[in-house]
DNA sequence: TAGTGTGAAAGCGTTCACAGCA
DNA sequence: TGCTGTGAACGCTTTCACACTA
């Protein structure tokens, strides 16, 4: 399964590990920062200590997506900030829709990196008739629709990736109405595991069970009773 | 690295694999749900499916924390409801603070769900002193408090996990006086790695990054121009 | 000299396949 | 018969170690 594509010119397509990509969005917001206080170059160790990985491993991401740096110095910092921008696709602007308008949902809208990072929130629906018609986002220039009208919006605006946060009964449901009008990247804050076509990607952040995850640590913490554990 | 504990009777210590835990919260709102329903066995099979695992995989994780079902039959619905909340540490009710009380920090502490699974807000800080006062929360019962009582108001209420969603500058200071409070596990929503001692777990959920890893997606997806990949 | 580029080795997590039991 | 429990195989990720070069 998953034949390489042999005629496409300087190209990655599907051939890159997900842990690598994964692993993009952070490498380019140490980038950014650097860029903005001046720093032209970084070496891999500069970059791995900042994101918590091991060298290596920065110079062989870098290294299958076909980035070079120079021996004894390092990496150019303006140059690999737009080669993994580019990979992330995030040199265009990338229209977005968020489904349920609860407290999430507006907090959400009202992120203000979102346009820096080329997202545009381009649609926000709910089915709560108190709720449409209401101005949300960081402007406040954001109208809430009706999730009625979603299928022909998404298609109008041509938005192909979406945040879900609906209740989890209704998440399913929704997500085949996105999927229908053309979404194939949906970030999916309800609780439940979506079924969706090939071709289509979802992500999960399922807070609670982060919590949950979390609890488990506390409660070894406790049970020891605090001493610190000695690990690397 | 890492020596077993021989004396701890019935004990899973720290031997169970973070990928196990990782998928716990998931099998235990099915049996939530499958209880409310009246179900009373589940085979690893109908765990599996409705989150997209392997049955295989689903069997392993039990048996590795020494929870048993029937050949034949399944897995007991009530019982391994109780096994699982119990390796979470979800018996006890867990006090939780939230550090930045901005759009997501608001949402997060409106969240409803977190009572029904042992979570408790006890409470929420920010340096702004416009908010300090305010009232948030599900029940609006949760007043907001200045940061500079952070470490006295932590180490009062015995709070041992912390939700940060403060600015990505102001995380790793935050991050250090939870610490220092007595704050083992922490939930970090700022975009930045945090250093913590070890002891300390913490968990990234980086919701522009999430975005950026779809967009990867999103970006194929139309290279290739939504001819459906054909892929299990 | 300092830091990249990369095979080879190690480590984990997942799946396979099937023996074993209600 | 149906489903659990589990060693063995597999494949993906990460680390190691070092040749190489600006």
């Amino acid at each position: 399964m998953q034949q390489e594509e042999p005629g496409r010119s300087s190209d990655w397509d599907r051939g890159v590990p997900t842990a690598v990509i994964a692993r993009l969005p952070q490498l380019l917001r140490i980038l950014d920062s650097a860029a903005s206080r001046g720093v032209d170059t970084l070496s891999s160790d500069d970059l791995a200590r900042r994101i918590d990985v091991s060298s290596a491993m920065v110079r062989k991401d870098l290294s299958i997506l076909g980035f070079s740096g120079t021996r004894g110095v390092g990496y150019e910092v303006a140059a690999l900030r737009l080669q993994i921008a580019d990979v992330l696709g995030l040199s265009t602007d990338r229209p977005v829709a968020i489904v349920g308008m609860g407290h999430l949902g507006r907090a959400l809208a009202a992120y203000p990196g979102f346009p820096a990072q080329g997202f545009r929130i381009a649609a926000a629906f709910d089915r709560d008739p108190a709720i449409i018609g209401s101005r949300v986002g960081a402007e406040g220039d954001l109208v809430v629709r009706h999730e009625s009208g979603l299928e022909r919006d998404v298609a109008a605006a041509e938005i192909r990736m979406a945040i879900l946060t609906v209740p989890p009964a209704a998440a399913q449901r929704v997500a085949d109405r996105l999927v229908a009008a053309g979404v194939v990247s949906l970030l999916n804050f309800a609780a439940v595991a979506l079924q969706v076509p090939p071709g289509v990607q979802v992500r999960r952040t399922d807070i609670a069970a982060e919590l949950q995850i979390l609890a488990f640590h506390a409660r070894q913490s406790t049970a020891i009773g605090d001493r610190a554990t000695v690990m690397a």
